[in-house]
DNA sequence: ATGATTGCAAATACTTTGCACACCC
DNA sequence: GGGTGTGCAAAGTATTTGCAATCAT
């Protein structure tokens, strides 16, 4: 994914071009692969721009995310993460330092395998399905 | 499990049997399978025990997950929720209502099927794996 | 021109913490 | 008795909201 791409999707989808969004763009699309915070891109933005404001920051992970331009990880115990990487893959995180890797495959795969190529130890699976449960599938036709 | 199994498994743990905690263990358990989070927990056991604390209901959840006991699920959009069913399963979560179904497999399954079976419709799948990485692997020892 | 977007401040939601007291083992 | 667990209030963190001003198209 690159700067102009990203800048086209936000054009097609009818979003404008602001120079907050263009500075949150590059924030992202920098050292991949990159998992950032709002708290983070707020922080390198500003260092750029210092008048961004931390609301600024939210509204537009919102609407990047909303329109599918990248994708937002939620956590408990940590804010809310978001990367640009929209391969299918699985997010190795780190229970101790907050690290998040990402591995090339969209299936649960062979652990072993997985420790010996990334030296990442799995402690815990997550696989989880969002979607619309049957009442409020019927619900939102109207 | 049952209501003696996890008492059982907090002594094994060293954990104190408390009112509290026995209360808490009762709202888990009633209507399997559930997923309440700590404010209905909260609300709950205030009904039958009008002394218990918010706190204590957290501690008390913190404590059962450390040991193993619940499984906590962990959201952006709403507050964590906890389960007692540990064995291997999807958690399918409607984006909407917040209701959490079980679905029996470990595994990735068929969408059309697991629409078939449940009426839930899939919007988005979620793989993570938990654990440390190389270097807090290295740093756990000390 | 017009509506989307921004920045500020305040509000919210959820969770954690400090500390004194109470209770389980 | 000793230390874990509890309850209260206060603080903390992440995120959202209302609203007026500003900017992109």
């Amino acid at each position: 994914m690159t700067r102009e791409t990203m800048i086209e999707r936000l054009r097609e989808k009818g979003l404008k071009i602001t120079p907050q969004r263009r500075l949150i763009i590059d924030v992202l699309l920098e050292r991949q692969p990159f998992h950032p915070g709002a708290s983070l891109i707020y922080a390198e933005g500003k260092k750029r721009t210092p008048g961004l404001s931390l609301s600024t920051v939210y509204a537009t992970l919102h609407e990047f995310s909303r329109c599918g331009l990248i994708k937002t990880l939620e956590f408990d115990q940590m804010e809310n993460r978001y990367e640009v990487n929209l391969e299918e893959h699985v997010n190795l995180i780190c229970q101790r330092c907050g690290r998040i890797i990402d591995y090339p495959s969209p299936f649960i795969v062979d652990q072993a395998e997985l420790t010996e190529k990334t030296g990442f130890l799995v402690q815990k699976t997550r696989l989880e399905y969002y979607g619309y449960c049957r009442d409020c599938l019927g619900d939102r036709a109207a």
